[in-house]
DNA sequence: CGACTCTTTGAGAGGAATCAATGAGCGTGG
DNA sequence: CCACGCTCATTGATTCCTCTCAAAGAGTCG
């Protein structure tokens, strides 16, 4: 899946639906049927808002993206980070709840695709049907996660722990190396993902520069984890909860290629 | 738990469903057939196992349970509360991935479903699967909504919180009165469901209890909230999150995702 | 009447928030 | 070309929310 000459902008999706079901010839042209036609969004703006009913949902092509909600005080929590490969917005597409709101970390090139197209495309094809059905469960897996970082880890736990379950994401999709990716978010958007303040989110990376767990320049936003096998020890990070979302026939060592 | 008199157990799940979706007369009786055959499982008792790969899905007749999984030090976080009439394990039995287990608090009563049946089922009645699309839409707006809790709230926020979404969700089955209900948990579950410790938890349900806003008698286990708006308000609830999820002044769109 | 489990209280420690202020990098306009 | 304004990263000092340790009621069960 080496996106260089003669790629296609469906290979991401086929590529990860494929690592778990076997997709046949016709079902990939539907998937590249379907990422023709891409819009891009500029980083900060808001691709689906909580009030208002969104019927697409979205294939993230490139670039990052959050999906957030706010509190009364103010406050704004992120529930999750999408990232390319991602799907989004198919949920809120059936029901009028989009409980949350979507918006561009990055510029993101996404590939828009309308309710009605959804439905008949899971009527006629089962396992793209199938497909859309384990990117929930692949969501939902994401969700449980982040709940247990937030009810029963520390800061440091929080941070090493969402590290490197961002690493093994990217890594599904070859977008980042054996144990260094580009991550692109400021310190605010670690404090709300975390549930921490902003300081105490800046004290804590300091902490783990120190303990050499990882390297990060603020200026190239480049991060590489200098020790998995420690930090995940020390974060309680359990790689098979994403490994079981991969691949399951081959070794995730086999999908990281170069970036 | 079971009423008695010509009602019959598949209306908790028909009653739910059509608060959203028209279920044809077929529809209702494939229901009732699922519903034929229970199984009891005790307070305590888990139904399916982190590891194991279960591959059945769960009709939740009557009782609580809890979806948890274990951290390496040896704690335990809460994931979600499984209330009568919400369905369970539907998406571990599509593929090998029950990442978290499930446990009931209470004796509970459920119906099995082979994962087969389900896909079957899926299938044939359009309703049908757009219901459990539903169910799980639903789920991942209540996870979101404990992420946010534990994220962004403090101790007395989250129970009061919590408690509040307890008691719509027991309304939307019937299982609680218009402020008040049974709350068959322990203040170990309390704390292992908001990152919070036990004694936290104790002296926060006291604030709660000296501030007027609850009642609860340990003996009897019954819940009473004094005063749901301030409580609402103080505590950033918004009951909109789960008024979509059981409104029936809503028109689904298409059927989409057949399993 | 012990052995449990669950609840309740007290005291002290500590992790994380808040308040406050400085520095660094960047784009824009005078 | 440099100053001003902006965003983001950093650091110090102080406060406070929540945890841990400890121990004592209370209800239940055999």
């Amino acid at each position: 899946m080496a996106d260089n000459t003669g790629s296609n902008s469906a290979d991401i999706f086929i590529a990860k639906f494929s690592s778990y079901i076997d997709l046949s010839e016709q079902e990939q042209e539907v998937i590249e049927a379907l990422t023709q036609n891409s819009m891009t969004v500029d980083e900060g703006q808001d691709i689906i808002l909580e009030s208002e009913k969104s019927s697409s949902a979205y294939l993230l092509q490139s670039g990052w993206a959050i999906r957030y909600k706010v509190v009364p005080d103010g406050g704004r929590q992120i529930i999750s980070f999408l990232l390319p490969g991602d799907i989004f917005g198919f949920r809120e597409s059936l029901f009028d709840l989009s409980d949350d709101s979507v918006q561009a970390l990055t510029p993101i090139i996404v590939h828009r695709l309308p309710a009605e197209k959804i439905a008949e495309i899971c009527d006629s094809f089962t396992n793209l049907s199938l497909a859309l059905t384990w990117a929930r469960a692949r969501e939902h897996a994401i969700l449980a996660e982040q709940i247990v970082r937030l009810g029963r880890r520390n800061a440091y736990e929080r941070l090493g722990h969402l590290l490197l379950e961002l690493l093994h994401r990217l890594q599904l999709v070859d977008k980042a190396g054996s144990s260094e990716y580009y991550l692109p978010l400021t310190q605010e958007i670690l404090a709300d993902t975390l549930g921490l303040s902003i300081v105490h989110v800046n004290r804590t990376l300091r902490k783990l520069r120190n303990d050499k767990m990882i390297e990060l320049d603020p200026k190239t936003r480049r991060l590489r984890i200098l020790n998995k096998e420690a930090l995940s020890e020390r974060t309680g990070y359990d790689q098979s909860f994403l490994d079981q979302l991969g691949d399951p026939s081959r070794s995730p060592q086999e999908a990281i290629g170069s970036d």
